[in-house]
DNA sequence: TTATGTGAAGTCGTTCACAGCC
DNA sequence: GGCTGTGAACGACTTCACATAA
């Protein structure tokens, strides 16, 4: 504990990427791609920077943890950057997706464009309310429509085992949440995208990620009430 | 620009929680109040912060910022404690809420506990595809069940300013956020929470947060991606 | 000349470790 | 003795400003 000489994961040679710049991709992605659509050819880190919602001096520090992919003078080709940024993302290989829940918010997820439209396949639908299982729900999966069954959830661990899917989505209420997500992991899974308002306990080989959507509100709400104190302090 | 004296915002006096703080505190509060109904009344910053996924000096760091609400050698009162944190974050008023967009994502979110249990009110839904307009749905405002009728989208100005709605969630395909979001702000809003995957444009006096599923999804892909080269060194 | 890529400086957030109080 | 509250050390992220390359 004495010398820090090898510790704090010393970012060797572009490998080691900030979450902070990780989180960003998908962003700096999407929007390529939009410009692409548009017939967009070249793009500068200012202009990019400015439809991402970012500054240009972090759009290029982010870049610089990818590699040196822009032109100096020029700017970006966007078909270039796209592709070295989903190659990142892991974008370009198909990522199996089995939902356990399929309510509102499932059904939401199922439906969703920009799902299945950035590599992920929805590979299996679980739920446990008889009303819902057996029920065939069209998604498209890499393109291609593709019905599939809500099955229930006793098969929950045959099917990511069937299917070999990467990433579970727990979609359920909150008092199923972390009996779903025991199964899921106890079945290989070792991705979660939880919308349960519970914490999950998870061996640390498990990455969760959570999505609570009061929370959110709750926040714009803090900063709402702040504005209520000190209208337009903005300026010394 | 030469010393940095009175800039950077000194955290006047208990004021100016930091973000990060912020975006913890709900999950604090939510915790606690668990908590309380499983008839708990004190707790140690030690267990409260197991419970809510940080460490117990990054607990005790951020309520530092409310003020001092513990006990030492003791702990934390359990409704003392839920008391400030819900003072702080705005949950003793009412907010009201109106969500833009009544498909899938739309409706989870009107049926979604916690989301009224936390001190917000949906007080008006729009939409304007013609199936959905006059539908009656039922939601919970502040306990007591109101059926609310989707209203069309051009009544979107009408009614924020006769529900006095502080906050916009915007549930719409990609294509009408901005739309959506522009009259949002013009009919006085301005705290928005966006689910359509855009960047939106509003002034500095509107705070936005956003929420993209894919994102989320997108960053759990990046991580699996890396667990394929380096599958256990995390020991040196 | 223009716009990238990047060390260096600065800001923000987390962790440590211990003084202070029960 | 136990647990909170907090300055100080540390690390992560952002911004600055400029060397570098087309």
């Amino acid at each position: 504990m004495s010398i820090s000489l090898g510790k704090g994961r010393p970012r060797e040679a572009g490998r080691g990427i900030p979450d902070a710049t990780v989180a960003r991709l998908p962003v700096y992605h999407r929007v390529l791609v939009s410009l692409s659509e548009a017939g967009v050819q070249t793009v500068s880190s200012e202009a990019l920077a400015a439809k991402c919602g970012v500054s240009s001096a972090k759009f290029r520090k982010d870049l610089s943890y990818l590699g040196s992919y822009g032109t100096r003078g020029v700017g970006y080709d966007v078909s270039y950057l796209t592709y070295h940024i989903s190659r990142e993302l892991g974008s370009a290989q198909p990522w199996g997706v089995v939902i356990v829940g399929v309510g509102n918010l499932g059904r939401a997820l199922i439906s969703y464009r920009g799902f299945t439209s950035r590599g992920f396949a929805i590979v299996g639908l679980v739920d446990n309310h008889p009303d819902v299982i057996g029920e065939s729900i069209t998604t498209s999966e890499l393109g291609n429509l593709v019905a599939l069954k809500v099955r229930p959830l006793v098969e929950l661990e045959t099917i990511v085992g069937a299917t070999k899917a990467q990433i579970g989505v727990i979609a359920t209420p909150a008092d199923c949440a972390q009996g779903v997500c025991d199964r899921l992991v106890a079945s290989g899974i070792r991705s979660i995208l939880n919308f349960a308002p519970v914490v999950l306990e998870v061996p640390n080989t498990v990455e969760v990620r959570k999505v609570d959507l009061a929370v959110e509100l709750q926040i714009l709400a803090f900063h709402e009430q702040r504005r209520g104190y000190e209208p337009e302090a903005m300026n010394a």
